[in-house]
DNA sequence: CGCTAGTATGCGCATACACTCATAAAAGCT
DNA sequence: AGCTTTTATGAGTGTATGCGCATACTAGCG
């Protein structure tokens, strides 16, 4: 059983990405590669300010990470985290989903 | 890169887990065992409708399943995905913190 | 220094949702 | 049938936050 303050940081986390924003721009830079705000803002159609602020958020959650070029900030995703944790949600939702056609099936 | 559906469904999956009173519901079921209502209300201190509410919640996300017992309705944590999240996300954060130390030293 | 381009942030609005109180529904007992 | 116990739900409130507009900051260029 995780203490209380471990359970805090978790729902955190998983609130990072509970918005579907934040989740798309993380999808993005990772299959997208790095890129600056403008670019994000081409490939997800939201305002400037918002994505700049959503990424702030999982800048300091370690998710991505920035580095200046010149007037620009290159904006890259850190790690494979999000995307297993993905992969673990889909392969649930599958199995629900054929859990469900089973019972169709045989009911 | 995952569609925007399933965007969707994944960030409305993880907003279930972005809030502590689920997830601590959660993981008391999923280490305390199987119990009604009354004992989560013993175990973490909230209210028998926001307790019931949440439930609900999770019953409908497939994460836990209840069966009724007399006047009592005894609820189960149902698989195992939560926990496999949370050691993901865990052994994240323990990076995270090792590379701050690691940099603090070296630093 | 001013000018422009790119990015971050203060402010406000609207909405979502956690949480509670009161009440209804469900199941057993007499 | 009523009475009690346990759980679910309608209604309302307060707070958090997504989102945009306008603006301030930052970095290069003349």
């Amino acid at each position: 059983m995780p203490s209380p303050q471990l359970l805090e940081e978790f729902s955190q986390f998983f609130r990072l990405l509970s918005e579907p924003a934040r989740l798309q721009l993380l999808c993005q830079l990772k299959h997208g590669g790095s890129m600056d705000v403008a670019g994000l803002i081409e490939a997800t159609g939201f305002s400037q300010s918002h994505i700049s602020r959503q990424l702030g958020q999982l800048q300091r959650a370690g998710l991505v990470s920035c580095e200046r070029d010149g007037v620009r900030t290159i904006w890259s995703a850190d790690n494979d985290l999000v995307d297993d944790l993905c992969n673990l949600v889909q392969n649930r939702l599958r199995q629900r989903l054929e859990a469900q056609l089973q019972s169709l099936a045989a009911g």
